[in-house]
DNA sequence: TACCAGACTATTTTT
DNA sequence: TAGTCTGGTA
């Protein structure tokens, strides 16, 4: 066995400490770039060297991405038994534990995970069904409201115990008939994942003592970001031997939307009064100019422990801010700064990244890209296992394997065209409710057809045949014959073939792809080859890691995905009011400050080189919107920051909201004439500024989010608090005032 | 039953 | 703006 010593001589004294710590709780508070993955990676590698069996230690990760770099990392200083440690993501670890103990409360090991779309069909169906209308009663909303109560642990009998409001209640009858549906299908989602591995552990003593023993040692990073039924799941299996260590970061807590709550990392040394608390705060990531410009973006934020990190490296370049006229100027911008470094040598593609705040903003930058062929590599966006053709392959693979998968048969029923209608399907539901038998069992009855035409018949042997061959095919192991067999035998692939069109050539070559991606998963050593474990690792990938390794591209990535990762330079784009910090946030402290510690996640991804841009006017919804730079940007202080070459700054934006500070002149000065102001340009004047607080007769208070041109007119766009949120209105008819 | 066109509407971040 | 949905028609 290949073992090497571990050098820990050149650990600082915090980190030697956070390594070398014995037993009992450990909270690791480790800031940006604090050597945080080197000091999780020799922990564990010193624990197996001491002796500790690698499959007595849980290591749980924020992204599998990041567990699969851990356990190279941990393989490179133990050799082989890396492979034994129980490392993943929290949603990955539950699964293993229900697919290996769930029947201790009912759970069938066949379960599949539903995925977001297919929650949301299930939701709509089960409104309609229930008499709602889908658009009054929208089942987004009911689902986040139904993951919220899961992540708090809460039985649709618990949350219709507290529910009051209208909709509280609404969505309790829903959230019952989400679960008995869910339940039918042999599916969880998500948040079940989570859910139900805390009730398996409450539930079944024998179980929870199983892993008690098991686990000598369990590790949790990214702690900041846990919620209510993580928090819990690492008590629970830590608490026999007492051997939890948690690494997080409060300033980075980038997930409340999620259910994260920051908090739990408070309640940890209440909960663990003899905890140690170790910080980590020298930084050997970024320069002491790009860390200073950080703090000052996070220290406004008032819920939180006042730290600072600190570098012995040099000062570095100044930050750089660009001012562009239009989102696709900025988009310029960025590329032809890249593409001037990579000419001159200084640096080449795969040294940066552009990060910005929502999906939507990557069009424009992709677009740059692809016109200067300069090589990227875009994150996120549609995902390959979003795209039609895959999720309808994943589908059949699903129904082959989970017969009882209701929602997937719904999906490729009738895909392609079979003959087999809405009114075919609301027949076979009926006489699966009368018979008592499953959707599929209802389509695969002989008695069944003969209420049906001739056709349609003949549309539904074929389908059934092509599932019950692949149930046969599934059986050995290997997914790609099935994969195979569903393509041909469903006419999926004779269909596309048939059409001509370049979409369909582009679904073909997906399909392929998939082809691929399921030959790999064949014949890699470190997966269990069958059906079932293939569909969960495809269900519980994320955009991260799907990233390729380090190829020579720009990385193209939301702010959130660039979470723990790092890189020379850095651009962040859209540093606008409304769009970063986003307008959905504006109106909330809180969410407000969430948005701080997000610019400060972003600003720490980079080591020597940070770019901030903005644009004065941008499209949105189609819609051209001129909107403030963002005060994340006049949170700098001036001797940092330096303005790119070829960009003008104006000296004040277009609208502050009042009181708040303004850039200077920079240096020599002199820009901030050096271009038409954009009110001219424009030719129009608008009624407010953008976060000014306004009053409507009927909506009370708000905070004014965008303001647009309208022909002798303009268009406010207002966040009100509570239930009202966000309304767009013409100002000649609201007759908003300022307050 | 299938397809098309036009209307409509909703805009964050993701395991 | 773009994706989704609905309703009408072939």
């Amino acid at each position: 066995m290949s073992t090497i010593p571990l050098d820990l001589d050149t650990l600082n004294p915090r980190q030697h400490e956070a390594v070398v710590h014995e037993g009992g709780p450990v909270m690791i508070i480790a800031g940006a770039g604090s050597g945080k993955t080197r000091v999780i990676t020799y922990r564990i590698a010193r624990l197996i060297q001491e002796g500790t069996p690698p499959w007595r230690i849980l290591a749980v990760t924020f992204t599998n991405k990041a567990a699969k770099e851990m356990r190279e990392r941990i393989e490179h200083l133990v050799g082989d038994q890396a492979k034994d440690i129980w490392m993943g993501t929290f949603h990955s670890l539950c699964a293993r534990l229900l697919r290996m103990d769930g029947m201790a409360i009912g759970l069938d090991r066949n379960f599949v995970i539903y995925d977001d779309s297919e929650q949301v069909s299930l939701a709509k169906d089960i409104i309609k069904k229930r008499g709602f209308d889908d658009k009054a009663i929208q089942p987004r909303s009911v689902l986040g409201e139904i993951s919220r109560a899961k992540e708090q642990l809460l039985s649709p009998e618990k949350y219709e115990e507290r529910a009051s409001s209208f909709f509280e209640r609404t969505v309790s009858g829903i959230y019952k008939d989400y679960q008995k549906r869910l339940t039918a299908a042999n599916a969880l989602d998500f948040d079940d994942l989570l859910f139900k591995a805390v009730r398996l552990m409450d539930e079944s003593q024998v179980v929870r003592e199983k892993y008690q023993d098991k686990f000598l040692h369990v590790l949790v990073d990214e702690y900041q970001d846990v919620n209510l039924s993580q928090y819990r799941l690492a008590d629970l299996l830590s608490s026999k031997h007492r051997n939890l260590t948690v690494v997080g970061d409060d300033d980075q807590s980038i997930y409340g939307w999620r259910g994260a709550d920051v908090s739990l990392m408070m309640r940890f040394s209440v909960d663990h009064p003899d905890a140690n608390l170790i910080t980590l705060d020298q930084n050997y990531r970024s320069t002491q100019n790009i860390l200073k410009g950080a703090h000052s973006v996070v220290r406004h934020n008032r819920t939180r422990n006042d730290k600072k990190l600190w570098t012995d490296n040099g000062s570095g370049e100044l930050i750089s801010i660009g001012e562009t006229g239009t989102e696709n100027d900025e988009a310029r911008l960025v590329v032809d700064t890249i593409m001037r470094e990579v000419r001159t040598g200084r640096r080449s593609y795969g040294d940066f990244a552009v990060l910005y705040r929502t999906n939507a903003q990557s069009r424009a930058i992709e677009e740059a890209f692809l016109g200067h062929q300069v090589p990227h590599i875009l994150v996120g966006g549609t995902r390959f296992y979003d795209r039609k053709e895959i999720k309808d392959m994943v589908a059949y693979l699903r129904v082959i394997w989970n017969s009882a998968d209701e929602i997937s048969l719904r999906r490729v029923i009738n895909t392609p065209a079979r003959a087999i209608g809405p009114g075919a399907i609301t027949k076979a539901e009926q006489f699966a409710e009368s018979q008592g038998i499953s959707l599929f069992d209802a389509f695969a009855s002989p008695t069944f057809e003969q209420e049906l035409t001739k056709k349609t018949v003949q549309g539904i042997r074929n389908f059934t045949k092509t599932i019950e061959d692949g149930i046969e095919l599934a059986e050995p192991g290997p997914i790609t014959p099935v994969l195979k067999h569903v393509m041909q035998a469903s006419g999926y692939l004779d269909e596309l073939r048939a059409d001509r069109t370049e979409e369909a050539q582009a679904r073909l070559e997906n399909l392929q792809e998939l082809v691929n991606v399921t030959a790999q998963y064949d014949t890699d050593p470190a997966n269990e080859v069958n059906l079932g474990s293939f569909l969960e690792t495809v269900a519980l990938v994320s955009d991260i890691d799907t990233m390729k390794g380090n190829g020579d591209g720009v990385k193209l990535m939301t702010l959130h995905s660039s979470k723990g990762l790092e890189f020379p330079a850095v651009f962040l784009m859209g540093l606008e009011e409304g769009v970063f910090p986003h307008s959905r946030a504006l109106g909330s402290d809180s969410e407000l400050e969430e948005e701080r510690r997000l610019c400060y996640v972003g600003m720490t991804r980079a080591r020597e080189a940070l770019y901030l841009t903005y644009a004065q006017r941008r499209s949105q919804y189609g819609q051209a919107n001129f909107n403030p730079r963002s005060r994340f940007i006049d949170d700098l202080p001036r001797e940092i920051v330096d303005q790119m070459p070829g960009t003008t700054m104006s000296a004040q934006s277009f609208s502050r909201p009042s009181g708040t500070p303004r850039l200077e002149p920079l240096r020599t000065g002199g820009y901030a004439v050096a271009e038409e102001p954009r009110e001219k340009s424009a030719g129009w004047t608008p009624p407010f500024t953008v976060g000014q607080k306004v009053s409507h007769r009927k909506f009370g208070i708000g905070i004014v989010v965008a303001c647009a041109p309208l022909k002798n007119d303009a268009e406010v766009t207002v966040a009100f608090p509570g239930a009202t949120g966000i309304k767009k209105m013409v100002q000649s008819l609201a007759k908003l005032e300022s307050v």
